[in-house]
DNA sequence: TAGATTGTTAATCGATTAACAATC
DNA sequence: TAGATTGTTAATCGATTAACAATC
């Protein structure tokens, strides 16, 4: 049995407890969730830590103390059924929850991820589309209707919104993130190229794309320099 | 002067040397090089390490500990220049050289991608638009022609392309990845939410929208215990 | 039982932070 | 000079890995 780390004044952390899990296993129990979904479509039952760790790509010692945290799941000699699996890790991602998730500027990105199959396959419905602009606003997409940001209150309040997605303007993203927070979202995934705060009550996720091709123009920088420097060795 | 770290076969690493910064450093430098326009935008010329560390949301000890591996740029009593940082945060991340991308797939996604107003603000050009399917190819979407991917190394190859952005199906990318590598790609943003695999050569970054929505729903149940917990304490 | 695989430990590695001497 | 701020050190923290006892 796991003994309790990071106990805080509540008291213990039972393996399983969301406090107990730390954040770069999270991200990582989403692949894991994506790998043995795939795997249960193909029938297979039974997975070993070093066959589920060479699907998601990481180390086997990894991801056998990532799924520790969830518990003692595991069949010793034999490896871990696909559906217990499964199940503990979208009971540990909270999907096993209804979640509403409201999508918050519909323009060029806004739109494509309004009709994003991957969140649906994946346990996320987009419950609103919201807009400030007047020409986007009564307009309809993927059969909901864009709704004024004016009427936030009332439509956060209306689905049980948690979840915003933020695909507004970057000048505009602070304004429409205290909105957010003052309706009552606790969770914001961020794809305006700005730095935005938040209350710590609200968790802040955000995708930067440019940044990403950054990255990589980077590393072909690094290549770059590293083939010219074997060129001068020989 | 900062010691070599990291220091390989081929001799010293000095500061600014793609090698010595580490992989966390060079995320937030996008990050960096983003406020920083801002700031020059405003005619902003100097800059200390806690006004940059608050617009970019980090540790003031943490930016200069980032800005250090490039080399030492700033001026003790007063600051940093905005000018000088942004000259080397764009050398470092190899802004300064053309870098040809291509889009493969431009489906729901991969249309918005392409419209992206963000990858050109900072740096990043489509060059070519790719897909498979034949009733896009020959389309025209934002003055691109979609090519066909069958003719991927002559397109490679006529743009100098070494960044892809893959915005295919689950189901194709990993084929469309080894294509790619074929033809020469040594850098892959991968929106696919399925693992693939590359060559040691070859760097990969990946883009999972679903799992940052799965992310913040576990922060949402962890959330609604720690309500719980406190509510048990009253 | 023999073989296989988990769950856990301890070591390692990398990233972050606080503190402060150096110096503008 | 006095005040401010950098660049760097050392401590801390968190994440990853290898190894292996436990056990199916």
């Amino acid at each position: 049995m796991t003994a309790p780390r990071d106990a805080r004044s509540a008291g213990d952390c039972r393996p399983g407890d969301a406090r107990s899990v730390p954040e770069a296993t999270v991200a990582r129990l989403a692949t894991y969730l994506r790998v043995l979904s795939t795997l249960a479509d193909r029938s297979i039952t039974t997975v070993s830590s070093e066959e589920l760790a060479t699907a998601a790509g990481v180390n086997s010692a990894l991801l056998r103390k990532d799924l520790s945290f969830l518990g003692s799941y595991g069949i010793r000699g034999v490896g871990y059924e696909v559906g217990t699996l499964i199940e503990h890790i979208s009971r540990t991602l909270g999907l096993t929850v209804h979640r509403a998730v409201a999508l918050i500027g519909v323009g060029n990105l806004g739109q494509a991820l309004a009709g994003y199959a991957g969140f649906a396959s994946r346990g996320f419905r987009i419950a609103a589309l919201v807009d400030a602009d007047a020409g986007r606003i009564g307009s309809t997409i993927r059969g909901l209707t864009v709704r004024d940001i004016r009427d936030l209150d009332a439509i956060v309040a209306e689905h049980g919104i948690t979840i915003a997605v933020l695909a507004v303007p970057a000048a505009a993203a602070q304004e429409v993130c205290n909105r957010l927070v003052r309706a009552g979202v606790t969770s914001i995934l961020n794809f305006a190229p700005v730095v935005v705060s938040v209350p710590p009550h609200v968790d802040l996720r955000k995708v930067d794309l440019a940044a990403e091709l950054q990255i990589l123009s980077f590393h072909e920088t690094r290549k770059a320099a590293a083939a010219l420097t074997e060129v001068a060795q020989a």
